[in-house]
DNA sequence: CAAAAATAAGTAAACGTTTTCTATCCTTCA
DNA sequence: TGAAGGATAGAAAACGTTTACTTATTTTTG
């Protein structure tokens, strides 16, 4: 690898000069320019991003940590972040947690030394510990589609409340009345947002919401299937599913797809998230869609901002989900 | 941020003293080396990583290149890596490269100048430009799933060729004759591989393939679904349909479905990659599995070794796909 | 025409570590 | 008792940049 001493060496310069043209940080004439120039082209030279980053205090390097990226719609969460740092100059440190709060711990502690200029946070649940470890040493942080109640932070989360809210009401519009809820894992505030909406949203249509039909998953497919299976062999089945996310979901339609059950016709499915794939499940997937978009830019835009200026008074962003409609809860309009 | 010089200081030592505590690099008494400790617990000192790659040249970071992660088979083969990654003690820089070499250059750029212990490759496409100038940096460098002939550089690929005559045999077995193949974009030798093996195989059971039979799609499910309308709306439409992967396969399910063509009763549809999802689809998805383990841990093996001794010769390592049977090509055993 | 101002570029400190070289203090033993 | 050697730890250079400070030269101006 080349050195910026050889660059100045070669064009006869210092090397705050080949600096400065690199950084266009001062006047440099015209042949001075040139000459550094073409002694950069000849020796291909690339400045150290370490030395540079080690001087200017400022990586242009984001963490980002989340449970697991070969779940969909993380991955698409993840990917998003990565095209709009990318288009600001920045890469992105890609951290799996596994679900696993040591390993987050250890991962929070990596980048921290790393000396990224910021975190995407999506934590595993909600215990605060690896989040104020951040904070406390002052790092830019975003926590993503995850609630710390009223620890000090950016966050950036859709309306899960909403979102629930619209699912059951699509169901119930359809004139189902014995409805299931699939819910997520427990501990996480947007499991419950999820299924507080469909409770209350049952009641308010004068439906008493039967603690039974209301089943805890962990957000795969397998983990649904197994509860459609249950559900779909009571007595008094469920004529419709709300799964708490699109994977849940694509598990409930393969379940009653095993059992000989039609869906939209025998069981309505819907779903939540949005995941590419859902459009192309058969039949292809309701579900209540995320804003990943504007999700992903406030986080963005709060990072940068953040970056900017550490004072600022920590925000909060609820963004309202939509209802996609397309085929698996049948067409009503 | 607590420097090393704060430690010595408070602990009444030399930063030496400090470096070789952390570092366990020289002996240092039971009594400082408390002491050390207790410092920088008191302060919560965390070592500069920027500082000590410096100085030790390396980063304990490595870049993954890849065309896409919102698609669940990167992304399932990035999160490996990851994993992997990880439990050595390096982290990783995820890029996208959106399928377009000119940000797939620029990332090669970013990734170089931070240093990177070393790159896994996914190029877009298989033109040696990007791969020729990132070893000319001299980095440990390892390609998976791409071919780039004779350039020297470790290879870790599954056997594409292996793979489609499998898929390929499954379908006649099952007494198809009139297959289908929704290939991947050309340009890239996985796709050909795939190809070429279906019509050798066709070939070799006395079917001479139809070329209006196999159709380009772009790996993604819409491509197929487009390419599966047309299909099956020709007056003597396939009986069997092998997509060279598992996006286009579930797009080819989800077509068929809207046609009113039960799969795999009037379709058969065989995948390839066994993606997570495809077992989940409905029908469930039979599929040749690339051994994504063993890719993952290949890949790893390779860059260990190479960033250990950068003077070994190139490896290519093919792996042999199975076959994964599940519905979708109906029961045969 | 001398002094002030503007122009162009060089010198060296700083970023926070690791590591080589060196120093001090004890023991030990001839 | 003095030199050798072991035990422990400090001083300073090095990693490759950026940038504050300084200098040399030229131009402008009163």
């Amino acid at each position: 690898m080349s050195k910026i001493h050889q660059v100045a060496a070669l064009a006869g310069v210092s090397i705050a000069t080949v600096s400065h043209v690199i950084n266009n940080t001062r006047f440099v004439s015209d042949e001075t320019r040139k000459r550094v120039q073409a002694a950069m082209e000849e020796i291909g030279y690339q400045p150290n991003a370490l030395a540079r980053s080690l001087r200017r205090g400022e990586t242009k390097t984001l963490g980002v940590i989340l449970p697991d990226s070969s779940n969909p719609y993380f991955a698409e969460i993840g990917r998003g972040l990565e095209l709009l740092a990318f288009n600001e100059g920045y890469s992105i440190i890609l951290c799996n947690s596994e679900n696993d709060a040591e390993i987050e711990h250890q991962y929070a502690e990596v980048l921290s030394k790393k000396q990224v200029d910021g975190i995407f946070f999506v934590g595993t649940g909600e215990r605060p510990e690896t989040l104020l470890t951040l904070l406390k040493h002052n790092l830019p942080l975003v926590v993503m589609m995850r609630d710390f109640g009223d620890v000090q932070v950016d966050t950036v989360q859709s309306d899960n409340y909403q979102g629930g809210t619209l699912a059951t009401r699509h169901l119930l519009d359809a004139g189902h009345t014995r409805i299931a809820c699939i819910m997520g894992p427990s501990g996480l505030t947007l499991s419950s947002q999820r299924v507080n909406a469909f409770k209350d949203t049952l009641n308010a249509a004068g439906i008493t919401p039967d603690d039974s039909m209301i089943l805890q998953g962990d957000f795969h497919a397998e983990s649904a299937c197994a509860i459609t299976r249950q559900l779909l062999k009571r007595p008094d089945p469920p004529t419709a599913i709300f799964a708490c996310n699109d994977l849940m979901a694509i598990g409930v339609i393969c379940a009653a797809a095993e059992l000989g059950r039609r869906v939209p016709g025998d069981l309505a499915v819907i779903g939540f998230d949005n995941i590419q794939l859902g459009n192309f499940s058969v039949p292809r997937l309701t579900t209540v869609a995320q804003p990943k978009d504007e999700l992903v830019q406030t986080a963005t835009r709060y990072m940068l901002e953040r970056i900017a200026d550490h004072t600022l008074p920590p925000r909060k962003s609820v963004i309202p989900t939509n209802l996609v409609i397309r085929q698996s809860c049948g067409h009503l309009v």
